[in-house]
DNA sequence: GTAGTCTGTGAACAGTCGTACACTGACTGA
DNA sequence: TCAGTCAGTGTACGACTGTTCACAGACTAC
């Protein structure tokens, strides 16, 4: 049936794939210096060394050239988390290894971590969403990571998801940071991922005093304080588990 | 000297400032929907009722533009923001309250807002580094602010800092995400003023946790345990004074 | 009253843009 | 081998862009 050639081009198939590839390449590259909605689809072919109209074989829009690029950058995403999931030394250093890997990641994908951080809400109503969305699921997923945490599996579902949008927040807003950072200055940086880590901290001291049951109108009860039950020792325990001290 | 004819069209400067004003609002008008990297001076010119080429008359720049809006959308975040210092309840319900004076103003001034969220990661580089600078400003502002609590008074600058730039950053996601919430949907805006209100909570609760000494080197003590040495007692109490429960 | 200032006009320019269309020529599958 | 597929080419189109220049005419200052 296809007759392979294993010559010199390689199939037609694997060549067309090629050139799709370097047009998202492309875009990518262009986009660290300009917004998507300014980015043209001239740019984009020029870039790629191929004439404007051959655009049209591998991409409808340039919406749909966007859509992909966001596919493509939120893999790179998952496979950060899939790493610091896999992190052996969870429980222990938890924060310092997260942000560890996330400052990684930023920088080896820089352009795909940009890129997301600008159409966030970006003038591209349709990738705005669909980064939403992402990000959401992404969120998400944290909470059943958090789940597994002593102390924190017997929080409720809502709690969870409210305390993992914190941490992609402060997350977020890190990685974001740190593109914005002067490209070779260390010390910037450096104090970018001391803030970060702080941030975390200073959010995980909270989570022991967290009781779902009280929390959920936080306009009513003028008259009764209805302060955390729990103690002092328990709580005091509880917020080390997810320290980076040993 | 100036003969200023209060008569039907006022005095030159005046009518030159009306133009300018028609200006920009006609391109917050359109920035509503589209980035200022898309935005072309002859879309603004065209929905402010004049010709491309009086555009320079007011502004050198679509850039100078783009700053002068800036500079108008803090006005209005300061502005907001004393609307928040004014508030006689402070101490008591001031996560409650500050929300609702949050959500009133981004309301209000939406487009001001959008603005400011959509160039805060845009193409345009001026415009970025303007608003990173007004809002390094605004977090600076706030930790003043914190500073004349009781129990955070005694905290350093940085650790004041740390926390108003977890405040800020929380402030602007939920700004950011009432301005990305269904227009007509009050059950999806409630929920993220809930959401916005115990994330605070949540990290006011870490705030008696947390001891600038031991939070300077994250990485460090691999032995010792280094705890929080504040008793369950001040910690409880400290917690409550931030709170909404009066 | 009059000369001068200055906001806004209108035509024109060289570019860039997205996209339609007919085409080439190398690879494909029988 | 040979007809067919199809990634990439080249030309052309109307629309839109930023910016120039000379000009009009209402307001200003003396």
């Amino acid at each position: 049936m296809n007759s392979r050639t294993p010559g010199s081009g390689a199939t037609r198939q694997e060549r067309k794939q090629r050139t799709r590839q370097a047009l998202l390449d492309a875009a990518l590259l262009l986009l660290e210096q300009q917004s998507f909605s300014s980015l043209s689809l001239r740019q984009v072919t020029r870039a790629a060394g191929i004439v404007p109209t051959a655009f049209y074989r591998h991409f409808e829009d340039m919406d749909e050239l966007g859509l992909v690029l966001i596919d493509e950058s939120f893999r790179t995403l998952r496979a950060m988390i899939r790493a610091a999931r896999a992190d052996p030394r969870t429980y222990e250093h938890i924060i310092h290894n997260s942000v560890q890997i996330l400052v990684g990641y930023v920088h080896e994908h820089d352009s795909h971590f940009r890129f997301i951080a600008r159409e966030r809400f970006g003038g591209v109503a349709v990738l705005r969403h669909a980064i939403r969305g992402e990000i959401r699921l992404f969120a998400s997923d944290l909470a059943t990571d958090l789940a597994r945490f002593p102390y924190l599996d017997r929080w409720g579902t809502e709690d969870l998801q409210l305390l993992a949008g914190l941490i992609v927040n402060a997350m977020v807003s890190t990685a974001e940071a740190i593109l914005d950072a002067p490209p070779q200055d260390p010390s910037a940086e450096a104090e970018i991922v001391t803030t970060a880590r702080r941030q975390l901290r200073m959010i995980t001291l909270g989570v022991p005093q967290w009781h779902s049951s009280e929390g959920h109108d936080s306009r009513s009860s003028p008259a009764a304080p209805s302060r955390p039950t729990v103690t002092a020792s328990s709580a005091d325990t509880a917020a080390s588990r997810l320290h980076d001290s040993p």
